[in-house]
DNA sequence: TTGACATAATTAGGAGCCTAACTATAATGT
DNA sequence: ACATTATAGTTAGGCTCCTAATTATGTCAA
């Protein structure tokens, strides 16, 4: 499956709701019409977001590891737990890491004590390129959401919460 | 370009965040709290969506197309047309077309006047997969979004709004 | 001890999307 | 009229993700 969001550029206008509302009695015109206009601009930030880490030739997925990696005490963990925080597969994380070596942001670190395992560590050139994207990063999601004032991101909090929880009625 | 979501299953707590914003002083705690949680929301929104679209054999690509082609008069449109609405390239609508007329659920018309141009017509079986998919839809997006009354629906209606005015800055 | 199972990482092959190049047809300007 | 440009659709090859199988290592119980 893939992770792959809206793409629809061409969103229902309340006349095309309407007319399919008459054919499908079901329908809830403004949960459908909240339920892709979230989506819609969620997928606008995603691809926001990956234009700008772009620039410093990263994507969301070595992005995440980076930052992981930051999180941690000694800046290290494994790729099965890299890859169950990143919500991707072991399979998966082994190319993201095999590319962030290559570039030299992390290093394959192997285990003596129990040779199946991989200690994956940042660098110091990936610690010094997390200084150089986070502060971009951070100044232009302070710009792209300073229309919203504090209450309004307490709402949004608030209904997303709600939202989330009535993900598993639409499986 | 890739339309992938935020895989990232792992949100920073508010310990995190805090300590990144002591490194990272341009960090807007709340700006980036919101923008993940919405990311974090829509991407499962979408993963359930498909979840419910592949029960019948069909993931967002090609439904979007059957729903666009269901919205036309005729029942009809060009590639081209569709490629920009769905938001994909020409090329990838010619694949998810390939396989929607494999599966019966289109049909390719030869336009006679200009030999350029084909017409991409929905078949009473598409309509009729339609009238399955739909209304299970419908029924789930009901539920899903019943957590919410008109009031808050409004209110992330227009929170949405001047997120999506913000998104020129990310990029 | 050793056979069965569990765990870690990787490899192999497939799906859907992309860009760029290509083929064919139509429209346009000199 | 005919070379140039624009348009429509397709093909070719690449990327990131996936699932499933594989390799290697560790654990545990009869």
């Amino acid at each position: 499956m893939y992770l792959i969001m809206l793409q629809l550029r061409d969103l229902p206008t309340p006349e095309v709701l309407e007319k399919f509302a008459e054919r499908y009695p079901d329908a809830d015109v403004t949960a459908i019409a909240s339920f892709l206009h979230l989506l819609r601009v969620a997928t606008d930030l995603s691809l926001a977001l990956d234009a700008c880490l772009s620039k410093h030739d990263l994507l969301q997925g070595r992005w995440w590891i980076l930052i992981l990696l930051m999180r941690e005490e000694q800046l290290c963990s494994t790729p099965s737990l890299l890859a169950e925080k990143v919500g991707v597969t072991r399979a998966t994380m082994t190319g993201l890491i095999d590319s962030l070596e290559q570039s030299g942001l992390v290093q394959r670190v192997f285990d003596k004590a129990d040779r199946r395992r991989v200690m994956i560590k940042l660098t110091e050139a990936g610690q010094a390129k997390l200084d150089v994207v986070m502060p971009d990063y951070y100044r232009r999601l302070r710009q792209c959401m300073q229309g919203l004032n504090e209450s309004s991101r307490a709402q949004l909090q608030n209904i997303l919460g709600l939202i989330h929880l009535g993900v598993p009625a639409l499986i």
